[in-house]
DNA sequence: CGTACCATTGAATCGCGCT
DNA sequence: AAGCGCGATTCAATGGTAC
């Protein structure tokens, strides 16, 4: 591959510097103008969700909204809530690499509407997640279900957009069936819950096993991962001890101190425990044509599908020939079968003492053989 | 709030004679639109997802996913989405009782929009509810994590509001121990799931589990529930069995005919017969990628079995890698031993104190930890 | 009659990269 | 920039058929 085609993928790369792996004490929206656009690769945000923001709340007509103003009623304060939503997802998607996605976390009190505004930006929702908590606080009152989840959000910067997911990693992470979109941890308590002065440093500190599940779904080694609602630092700390790099934005002093000490403590993984299972996509290609090249299958070998149903023969140029159609393996298995599309390698077989193997089995050997 | 309010007095009561225990053919807002003021004690609805389908999807077999590509799951946009919500959901607010309260089902394609709609509307959120799906489709392409759970909205007319929650009834059908937000119920499928001429009546029919759970906790016997979606009417079915009464809106006649039959043939259930229903949930199942991701086991940690003769390294995903192999703890231990199958969990150790411990007895401590 | 095996199916926003 | 070639991709449950 040329120079040109590595350029070609991403539009133009951050030329101001990114304040990489710090923490940005400023308001969020304030923080994100200072980033260039399309400079991360992931957002984490974990937005505030009591109503009581104080100077960060915005009527949708500019005007400030004054909390103990007797105007004030939920209706006024969803509106509010909403701007201010808006006004942060719109700042987070600028920022945004092309490829990018965003994650947000919430309860029933603000995950609708920061999930409508999600959508009304022009985001497109991936997933949505639901964190079970394994160990949550009851209903003291008996009045309702007992509050045990909470939802997140995860959507690509645009619909169709090239976003990564590492399935296989994310397989294996699950006893080898996929990751489904409700996950069990528990609450974060005992030595992971940050005190100071005896209660709790933060009032709604994070998992680090839920922050490790998603960067090492969602991103790369050395990707860039900005969390806007900084708090405590636990995207630091995870993204810290799993190869990433880190923004974070925080107002609060006392957070950021708090936060600073704990990254700085956190341990970096070794490089080798952090490279996941390698896709299969960045497995050597085999060409079937090297298979009949190297003469593990002579042209002339008739090749059938699993249950004897169709035939196909070999030639030497490694495409089939059957009857009306010759291809390539694939686009013959599709052919026969009328389908879309179709695996050659795991479609045919070859007949071995009277048995039949998937062609799969050749390039595996192939594989074994040449690779160091 | 004036004297009618403190002094919690029911509004009139209707003058106009209920449809009870029928479905109305209509449009579901002109259906309700003919129905009086603070009538109703419950209304469930299962509105369209707005699924916004693309093109066809196969199985990795070949075979083609019957998609809902249905008229009526298509809207122009968002805006044509949200107009259609709030109008359904204002009428529903008319005609609910003052006490009444309203649950809705959706996925992450309408859900957040439903949400701050039933907000904007002036209900009170009370809970958000997952429908935990024991077996759902899978990702058949590997792109992103298996959509396993719907969401629920259970809301009251008004903050403040006395709404029915029957917090016993739910405590004794879980165990005695206080009812989640998160419910695990299989999809509606075999002997449940209605067919007419070999395919399904409906593409989206709820289990049966599912409004059982509902219409127990959040009504009383001879309560009247409204469904506006009726479809196939298990709402119905399911308030007839339970001795409720009820209403359903429907639009399509052959819906109607399908709901009518299967109400007819429904029996009341006597109160053994309900308990077994709401049958409890399975064992659980950990993972040993969770036992990575909270910590418990460091990436990079070495394992090896009881005696020694084989090690591994922890990697961050929760694979092994050993000489030439890597994989799950399942799949190393089978492979390095020439064994068709390994259990992992007994086969790897761990080293502490210079003791080895089999790596099964951190899967006990997690699930000791985080079990109720 | 029981067991084994196979086919079917479910609210799904379901590919990537080169030319 | 749209088109095309290559090739990656599934879990649990139900019901029918073969043995």
């Amino acid at each position: 591959m040329g120079v040109i085609g590595k350029l070609r993928v991403q539009k133009a790369e951050p030329t101001v510097e990114l304040p990489l792996d710090r923490i940005l004490m400023d308001d969020c929206i304030a923080a994100m103008a200072s980033l260039p656009d399309r400079s991360i690769d992931m957002i984490f945000a974990d937005p505030p969700y009591n109503l009581q923001l104080g100077g960060d709340l915005h009527r949708p007509d500019g005007s400030q909204v004054d909390a103990v103003d007797d105007d004030w009623d939920k209706f006024d304060s969803y509106a509010a809530y909403d701007a201010f939503t808006k006004a942060w997802l719109k700042e987070a998607r600028r920022i945004l690499k092309d490829n990018g996605t965003i994650w947000v976390i919430g309860s029933y009190h603000n995950i609708f509407r920061v999930g409508a505004a999600v959508q009304d930006e022009g985001y497109w929702i991936l997933n949505d997640i639901v964190w079970r908590k394994a160990n949550p606080m009851p209903n003291f009152k008996g009045t309702r279900f007992t509050n045990a989840h909470e939802t997140l959000i995860w959507a690509s910067k645009s619909e169709g957009s090239r976003y990564t997911f590492n399935y296989r990693a994310m397989k294996t992470l699950n006893d080898e069936l996929q990751m489904r979109s409700d996950w069990s941890f528990p609450i974060c308590s005992g030595q992971e819950r940050i005190k100071r002065g005896g209660t709790k440093a933060h009032p709604t500190q994070k998992p680090e096993a839920l922050l490790y599940r998603i960067l090492l779904a969602c991103t790369k080694p050395g990707d860039v991962v900005l969390d806007p609602f900084f708090g405590t630092g636990t995207t630091g700390a995870v993204a810290k001890r799993l190869g990433r790099r880190w923004i974070g934005i925080e107002r609060e002093a006392t957070y950021i101190e708090v936060a600073s000490e704990r990254i700085e403590a956190a341990l970096p993984l070794d490089e080798s425990a952090v490279t996941t299972m390698m896709s299969p996509k960045a497995a050597p290609k085999v060409p079937f044509g090297t298979i009949v090249e190297t003469g593990m299958l002579v042209p002339g070998t008739m090749l059938s599908d699993a249950k004897r149903r169709w035939h196909a023969i070999v030639r030497a140029d490694g495409s089939l020939q059957t009857e009306g159609e010759e291809g390539s393996i694939h686009k013959v298995g599709a052919r026969l079968q009328g389908a879309p599309s179709c695996n050659g390698w795991t479609f045919w077989h070859y007949e071995e003492a009277g048995k039949l193997t998937p062609i799969d089995a050749l390039r595996q050997r192939y594989i074994l053989a040449t690779e160091p």
